[in-house]
DNA sequence: CTGTTAGCGCGTTCAG
DNA sequence: CTGAACGCGCTAACAG
């Protein structure tokens, strides 16, 4: 017995350091506690059917080895393990990391552990890290936007899935959550029309789906107000310059439009680093905002706080957006039975006044 | 045997979709490939022992099928998932999510997927997601920073484990990794010594181990310079103010010191964020930067490049930092029984100069 | 209230 | 080269 006892502390030394041993396994603990396998897992999941001497019994010794169930093992068994997935395009972005944030909160309240993966705007990696939530048996995936539309494959799968910020497709079968990107841009636009200013538009190269609707208030927008639209107020950055080389372009554009048309301007710009820096490169330009120039941004993210004028832009709702991706998701999860009506919550979105505009 | 086929196929109709089922095991594989489970998993762990021809047949057969082992039951059986767990305490802050992108990255092309965990720096969660990726048999996990130390439990888990930027402690027996901060500090104090000021330093009321670094290496460098040094020239950021009110604090502090100091004044601050309030307060009360006051930050965050001037700050060099984490757990889990002699990795910092010195 | 039994999906001896 | 049998750690069904 005091054998047995010796057995399960093992005790190893390796090098000058011991450890006790972890992963000490429910049969284990049954043996040490005098009771059988079955009756300790009652204990530890509260599944009632035992007396409160043996409980006690038991959890003391649970307790004294500091005894956590293998939710790897109870998983297989399970098919469930109260954990869910998240897959992000790309931590780096604000936009992004702080809605992972708020979800895992929300997630944790609800006692879900959750896995982040960040794909780094991989296809790729992005379907890897599917199979692999999928393998390790997640109770649900949360992904966040993407460039592209999933390919069917991924539908394939059974797993509760939810999607935010992607653009929903005709055989999707999951949930959409999005913010109303088009009434943001409309919004947008029209402060800067109100403000006495026929906008311009400047956006990345890069065509996500949230961008293009973006696009379209702004389009919108203008031909509710003005007669004509023409598309040469779109302008649109080339990708892959570096910070400076994107200012110098800017800059270029920025005098080309002050020597064609009447001050003051206004500008739209898809995201709010875009807008700074068309506000930094205007400084460096000698033009005044907002008397001059009049710019807004989209997204609210840190960066607008810190520029002069700080940054008129559209706040996406966040804190929504991640409350109703996580019961949307523990919805399905709970009653995964019932029939999924697919759908598509438009999220709303406000202007952020500041001193840009 | 039709039949059988018809079984494996899981045709199943839920509402009015239909959907392949997914999940297949390897003993479906087995029957439909006619051969034996153990085959099977010959052939997809590629392990040798069987013939081309049986090879091949069982390939074709999880190709149809789309098979995927389930690496849950096999991380249960053979107590190794190849993944890792990332813990990192705020998302949100730009340094973290750069350097947990960098490490997933690395991570990837060797061939590990990675769990991140955000902790909302909570030593509660930390200490949960450490036993949830012990339970999930992740290989190794990486430990990003936090407030303070751990707590001896967590020592208990045998999963080799990295520390990045956390204070190392006597007990610890793993690997730390972490910048030179007290170098970068006093890099930039000598800068801004040699920019002729006698330089104050801000800090947030936050205390981190690595800001105790920063801030010696402060002192040590302004001590190194002049002969008597004031803790006055300290000045400390109450906690939980709002971006408005830290600015006005600043401000007032800023007035302060100009009135009782000759200017050139210098500035130190502890991360760049603060450093830019520094430059946006100064704007406000008419102090020209860098003429009157020269700035530095630390951790070159995106936004030192969106200020006016550009800040100059201390550059963390992230990706060795992420490189060596990576590489250094790697090490020990493939060699578990090799003796670990704990090391502390000091990487190397260096000043970005931009345009507010 | 408790113990015994039978798997979850897979990898791994060990015979053949 | 191949298959049968066992067990990883746990829960669920069934006896008692």
């Amino acid at each position: 017995m005091s054998r047995d006892n010796y057995k399960f502390l093992k005790i190893c030394k390796i090098g000058k350091r011991k450890m006790t041993a972890k992963n000490i396994s429910i049969r284990e603990i049954a043996k040490l506690s005098g009771v059988s396998i079955s009756t300790v897992s009652r204990v530890i999941n509260n599944s009632g059917s035992y007396s409160q001497k043996t409980g006690k019994k038991v959890m003391d010794v649970v307790k004294r080895y500091d005894y956590h169930a293998n939710s790897i093992a109870r998983g297989l068994r399970k098919r469930k393990t109260n954990s869910i997935g998240i897959i992000v395009p790309n931590l780096g972005n604000s936009f992004f990391s702080n809605l992972v944030e708020l979800i895992e909160s929300q997630l944790s309240n609800k006692n879900f552990s959750t896995i982040i993966c960040d794909t780094s705007n991989s296809q790729e990696k992005e379907r890897k890290s599917i199979d692999m939530l999928n393998a390790r048996f997640v109770d649900g995936i949360i992904v966040i936007s993407g460039r592209t539309k999933f390919k069917m494959k991924s539908l394939h799968y059974s797993v509760p899935l939810v999607y935010i910020d992607r653009e929903s497709q005709a055989t999707d079968e999951h949930y959409f959550i999005g913010s109303d990107h088009y009434k943001g841009a409309f919004l947008a636009t029209n402060k800067l029309i109100s403000a006495h200013t026929k906008p311009f538009l400047f956006k990345n190269e890069i065509e996500y789906p949230s961008i293009k609707d973006r696009t379209r208030g702004y389009i919108d927008s203008f031909k509710k107000s003005f007669d004509t639209f023409d598309p040469e107020r779109i302008f649109v950055i080339p990708k892959k310059l570096n910070l400076q080389k994107e200012r110098a372009v800017i800059r270029s554009r920025l005098r080309g439009i002050f020597v064609k048309y009447p001050s003051p301007i206004g500008i739209f710009a898809t995201n709010d680093s875009l807008a700074v820096n068309i506000i930094l490169s205007a400084r460096d330009v000698n033009i005044n905002v907002p008397k001059d120039l009049k710019v807004i941004g989209f997204d609210d993210s840190p960066v607008a706080q810190y520029s002069i004028p700080e940054l008129t832009t559209v706040r996406q709702d966040v804190e929504t957006i991640a409350k109703i991706a996580c019961s949307k998701l523990i919805d399905q999860i709970i009653n995964p039975n019932v029939e999924k009506k697919p759908q598509k919550i438009i999220v709303d979105v406000s202007l952020v006044e500041r001193g840009s505009v």
